[in-house]
DNA sequence: TTGTATGCGTTATCAT
DNA sequence: ATGATAACGCATACAA
């Protein structure tokens, strides 16, 4: 008898095959460096033979850690969270690992409670931070006390390089108006996100920043602040398009809002991009949807996750994982010259 | 000395606080029936004056079985896999169990194995399965052979009660023709979803039952088939439209090749819904974004995501929980009386 | 109603 | 380089 009772061989069933020890086995398994070739080798032919595979829970009691990875969000949006999914998966594939997802509510008084006790029970064996919640110092902090290593995933370099990738929501905002400014244009609106966000703050940096290098003065009239939602885009697209000057082009911090932007420039009849060119920032699915199609600025999603996971599981592999990324200008019909 | 070296107090520390064994305590965690009230008032005493939780590794060994549930899916749209994830995430608040991720391709050639050691692996408690893989009958019977208990989420009942949360497309999509009947649309256009998806085949259903049901005869020159994208959408509403009589309506079998349908119309200068009603399927988050908002049909995800984990963790409130669901036809402005 | 002994499958300690 | 034995924290069989 090869194997236990329902049907899963064991350790103990391939060291008797083997004629060595549990322990032995355990070396093999764990690639031991102290092992003599020719054991090894018989052990590894009997793991081969009985198709063994170790018992991730067994191992997780005696490590007094589990092989999870958990992925913490805030639902930023559907597309983004499902994107780090897959790149945390692309990471953990043909591993023991795998992912397990803690939605939490950012505004409820016991959020950290919540987290301390998920991570309490689970016994993760790291977590990936999401923005925004990733932008909670009081949660990193947790995690460390906690003893699970995190990374968080942000818009700009909030902690060291091992709890980090970033993108750099400056410099590509500041991209993005820059390529308004090459098409000619001058007066340039600006969609702010909400204050307390890290991101809306970057975003706006890059704007002014773009503004700055080609001489061209801040104006606040043609500038507004949104929640990332649809409906305050189209208050601040009405607000900027009442603007006289009108602006001849907007950049809005995200999709939604942007989205919204070009609603209220058709409710008064302007056309895009003819009469106004729009920019957005995230390449939601909307982006690609509407019509026109939106010009937006993307970040390398899947690519951060996969460096973010291996950060967690590959103490090794961690340090050739950039923790910065830069992000693309996706160029599609929302803008026009001049 | 009330605890273990790493801080957390296990069973043996509620035991012998409490001058109780180990099982005694064991059985008042799991509400074991035969236990002294008095017993079990002084243990639960010591559990509350020490914070004990038990260790779920160490349960997960001696059960064999993992307080996980697990999460399988084919990337049908993401708003759809972040609402079921709110929903499951619902369920199992305040419980052990925690959420388990596992994206697959649908079109590997060993998706089945990839499954398998899945499951073979992380020992799940249960698994939900989600459109369009859980259309797949060998991996219910995967998981029925591995021993593990599923449900399966589905736009008809394809498996017993216990294994299903079904919403009614056929019988939705009836509804949503009806509406546009009852607008006064005659010739109304269908959109189908690719062959070898229930879904599509469901919503062709229902498209044929509210002609049917009113009269109207069948006409394949404005009918066509898509493959739930954006692109082939475009592609759909070109050939309907090109239809002579043009279709006054259509019915596009989701909310994608809606959008698509919707940019069809306006490249050949038609407007919506003055010239042509149209209504989507699924309320994505574009359904709300593009102009006009589009009428749609809303499974109500959450509520059936949040049966479907009662059903794999909880016999008993499991047969409380419904098995079909109603979808809500989302009225927003893309439809016109005639 | 409660306790004892043993098992779950792995890793760690400390020998040899 | 390898092995015997004891953890790890809980549950189950069987007694008492």
């Amino acid at each position: 008898m090869a194997r236990a009772k329902d049907g899963k061989p064991t350790i103990n069933d391939v060291a008797r095959l083997a004629g060595v020890s549990k322990k032995t086995v355990s070396r093999v398994i764990n690639r031991s460096p102290l092992l003599n070739a020719q054991t090894r080798e018989k052990v590894e032919a009997v793991i081969a033979e009985l198709g063994y595979v170790p018992n991730p829970q067994a191992r997780a009691l005696a490590l007094r850690r589990n092989f999870l990875i958990g992925l913490i969000h805030d639902n930023p949006n559907a597309q983004m969270v499902l994107g780090v999914q897959e790149g945390i998966l692309s990471a953990i594939r043909d591993t023991e690992f795998a992912l397990v997802v803690r939605p939490v509510n950012r505004r409820s008084p016991d959020m950290l409670d919540d987290v301390r006790t998920f991570l309490d029970q689970q016994r993760l064996f790291g977590v990936l931070l999401l923005p925004p919640i990733s932008e909670n110092d009081a949660l990193a902090q947790l995690c460390d006390e906690l003893g699970v290593t995190y990374v968080r995933m942000g818009s700009v370099r909030l902690d060291e390089d091992v709890h980090m990738v970033a993108s750099n929501d400056r410099e590509a905002v500041a991209k993005a108006v820059g390529y308004l400014i090459g098409q000619g244009h001058r007066r340039i609106g600006f969609v702010a996100g909400p204050e307390g966000f890290r991101s809306a703050a970057e975003r706006a940096l890059g704007y002014r920043d773009a503004l700055d290098s080609a001489g061209v003065a801040i104006d606040e009239t043609i500038m507004a602040e949104g929640n990332y939602t649809f409906e305050t885009g189209i208050a601040a697209g009405e607000k900027l398009l009442a603007a006289s000057p009108r602006p001849s082009a907007i950049f809005a911090s995200n999709d939604e809002m942007a989205a919204g932007v070009l609603h209220a420039a058709r409710s008064i009849g302007m056309s895009v991009p003819e009469d106004l060119s729009i920019i957005g920032f995230d390449d939601t699915a909307i982006a690609a949807h509407i019509w026109p199609p939106l010009t937006t600025v993307r970040w390398p999603i899947q690519a951060m996750a996969k460096a973010a996971a291996i950060k967690l599981i590959d103490p090794v592999e961690a340090r050739d994982q950039p923790s910065h990324f830069l992000s693309d200008l996706i160029e599609r019909a929302s803008v026009a010259p001049l």
